[in-house]
DNA sequence: CGGTAGATTGAGCCCAATCAATACCGGTGG
DNA sequence: CCACCGGTATTGATTGGGCTCAATCTACCG
């Protein structure tokens, strides 16, 4: 009954269109991801892409589960962890607003390679990995999409090598600070946009040890009130 | 004198056939980048491939540099590294025979983003990046293998943080045996294809860490002389 | 047989994790 | 508006893992 099926197709195009609405479409096509692509290339990537939402703590999906899509981020944050055998668990990457992540199984790749958990209320656009895969090869914009991406993300995570290796608790604490405030010079003010635990977990730390960090900066100039931070001083910080 | 030019040409070509020898080209096309290139992918790639050779302590690039090539490792071994402003230098990965660095440059980015320094005598090949994102427009395949190549190395990178973070420094040492072993059971005996100090950086550990986490790990059956270390039972070693 | 670089061992220290107790904040419902 | 409650953050005390520095030991090479 083609008929049927075409109804059917119809119907599932209104759904599309209820869950992608306008303001979800626009954070979608401001994505690290998609904001590279050209007219068609967005329009396939938009095609496929699939909204949904979570609460906080909701498990999107757990290290070893069978893989099917990848995610970019509209609103809210994830949490990207390993568990050890003992159960503890160490924060891999922290992803927000038009973050992009388990795109590295675009290439190969049928297992997720860690957790991921939702941080608080959180909505995601996700892409089968199969159907990118396909656009892939005809679309040169999304490979070259798919390339800057890994890319960024690569530069980023041994940033975050060399930080864990090479910087304390406050230095790294200082070196967010710096890389999250606007102006590169005298006093500034930040608002966090997430909890202080994950802010943690981000930098790899207990929440115990940042707080700690946090009381430590308090002589460079570095005043915390709840998830407002003020900084007298941001070419003092530098020094730390 | 365009003959002087012309015979400058020549000799460098006459180099350049001296230097990538049959030897090198096997290498070459075994690497993690070149192996996944179809016929005129490949021939391409070695079209452009600049063969060069450092020795031990020898320093290819440093941190903010005008980068202009990215590498693969065809024999030896090449140290990433990052400095803290007080001059202690952080290993961020150590490449081997097969191993392509620098290549996260190929979208975008016009400065090296670490230090690179060659650990042992060391041969490598050099991709112009210019000249490779050019490639990338044209055959679908070598976009493909960037594709691929970073995506395995964020992989890795990933890996790498997530053990920093879970693992003390016996369970690091541990898990590196456990993943260059052949066997999956009873006893086994691996080579270090390179100084321990070496491994100590990759592990992101202080040679005398790695010391002590080999003797600590005698009781799990470990035991190590020179660079030859032997395992009394693989799955008791799984444990720690 | 020295010489030199690498590796090991010991002692002391420092940073951050852990555990436990308290303080704080943001909501909810009276 | 206030009182209360649960989750979050802070603070203190303690522990432990790994770094640093220094001394010794080993292996390799001329």
């Amino acid at each position: 009954m083609p008929g049927y099926h075409y109804g059917w197709g119809a119907v599932t195009t209104v759904n599309k269109i209820l869950r992608l609405n306008t303001r979800d479409k626009n954070t979608l096509l401001r994505t690290s991801f998609l904001s590279q692509l050209g007219p068609t290339a967005m329009a396939s990537m938009m095609e496929i892409a699939n909204i949904s939402t979570y609460e906080a703590r909701d498990v999107l999906f757990r290290e070893g589960e069978p893989s099917d899509c990848f995610y970019s981020v509209l609103s809210g944050y994830v949490r990207l962890y390993r568990l050890n055998k003992d159960g503890r668990e160490a924060d891999i990457r922290i992803c927000g607003p038009g973050d992009t992540f388990a795109e590295c199984l675009l290439p190969m790749g049928d297992k997720y390679l860690y957790n991921a958990q939702a941080a608080e209320n959180t909505t995601l656009a996700r892409f089968d990995l199969q159907r990118v895969r396909a656009l892939a090869e005809q679309e040169k914009d999304i490979a070259k999409a798919i390339i800057r991406c890994l890319s960024d993300h690569l530069r980023t995570t041994m940033d975050c090598i060399a930080n864990d290796r090479l910087q304390t608790a406050p230095q790294r604490v200082a070196h967010y600070l710096l890389t999250h405030c606007a102006t590169d010079g005298g006093p500034a003010s930040i608002r966090l946009p997430f909890q202080k635990s994950l802010l943690a977990g981000k930098l790899g730390l207990a929440p115990e040890a940042l707080s700690r960090a946090f009381s430590s900066l308090r002589r460079a100039g570095v005043t915390v009130r709840g998830r407002t931070i003020q900084i007298s001083d941001v070419n003092a910080l530098r020094q730390i």
